[in-house]
DNA sequence: GAATTATTTTACTTGCAAGTAAGTAATTTA
DNA sequence: TAAATTACTTACTTGCAAGTAAAATAATTC
């Protein structure tokens, strides 16, 4: 089962959600400025007047896209923790969400595109954006701490730090794969998975 | 003198430039869909459709935009050729230009850019930034294997899939620390220096 | 200094995206 | 079964961005 990846499996039929779906699967191809209520509208059906219904303005709308992704990232820490996963599994499946970017239409992570648009997202779009990104950092620093401390991971330097340079690499791995076609974003796993295993002593 | 940063220092009082100028900023800024005509001619005191004498259209403008940063950094790369500058010297220029970028209000690289909005961007314009994309990593590659090659550098690994890892991670820190307002950026740079200076043996 | 060329403005058109208001059909609830 | 609610549609308005054509102004050249 996809880790934060998306798309509830019970079959709603319920358009708010499908809605939904669809603009997260739009932000990621283009950006929030990237698609508009027609090409939501379009797919689903109906009139774009309809989206207005279930979300008052485009603002709601991503704030409620945003939100959703933040719930996902707490349902899979807490199945983590639950289940106590162990800390490389843990990694494994974070790497596993950017492959199901990447394998989605080439698609890039929310980071990068409100990094790209923050000035032009509304602000309390902006706010959820940056609550995401913060526990997502917080969560890699977790998972690299703690794996470290189990013996999983061997680095030097501060968690934060490490967790700072994955982030930072995955991201724009997704990004220069999506430009080239080509597969940084295992390249860069490779690489980043390398620096943690084989210890520098 | 800045590498790869722009801006002739000959005042030339050229509208031509002043528009690409003040394009690439907002580029930088907001995205190839964030800025308009009248963004550009407002604080240049001339009317939205002066713009267009110039580049006939916004595509125009923005292959201009782009090839313009190509050019500095063939010229950049020339430069270091014909000064046979060392190659951590080179690798420092690079990172100088992802700090420039930083300070500028916070930009972030075309690279990033370019790949959120890939879709919504002319075909022409995407031709102009693959080519830039893979100038950069070429440039890196070359630093990086030369560099190795005379004793600067040491790492494990193919040469293209620790560049690969260098643009992919400064690139993501800048789209971070835009978000976080924290410093990011150098976190990685430090990180990506560590992982070159300090031999894994 | 007249003619030419370069640059810019004025005054449009087109198109699209967001949002609104009123109306309709189907479903639910009292 | 009448009233209310849900989930829409139709038909608009507003605003902005891009682009065009023609006229006006500034700079050059002959």
């Amino acid at each position: 089962m996809m880790w934060l990846a998306g798309k509830s499996m019970t079959a709603r039929r319920d358009t708010r959600t499908e809605v939904l779906d669809l603009a997260e699967k739009l932000f990621h191809e283009r950006g929030y400025r990237g698609f508009s209520y027609a090409d939501i509208a379009g797919p689903l059906g109906v009139k774009p007047a309809a989206i207005h219904y279930h979300f008052p303005g485009k603002e709601e709308l991503g704030i409620a896209l945003i939100e959703r992704l933040r719930d996902r990232l707490k349902n899979a820490l807490a199945h983590f923790a639950s289940h106590q996963t162990p800390w490389p599994k843990q990694l494994e499946s974070l790497f596993d969400y950017y492959r199901h970017h990447a394998s989605e239409n080439c698609a890039v992570c929310a980071v990068g595109i409100s990094a790209i648009e923050v000035e032009g997202i509304p602000h309390a779009m902006q706010i959820q954006v940056r609550l995401l990104i913060k526990e997502m950092l917080n969560a890699m620093v977790q998972i690299l701490a703690r794996g470290r401390d189990a013996g999983d991971f061997h680095f030097e330097g501060r968690a934060e730090e490490r967790a700072t340079l994955l982030l930072a690499a995955l991201g724009g791995a997704l990004q220069l794969q999506r430009l080239t076609g080509m597969s940084q974003l295992e390249t860069v796993i490779a690489e980043l998975q390398h620096g943690l295993l084989v210890a520098d002593r």
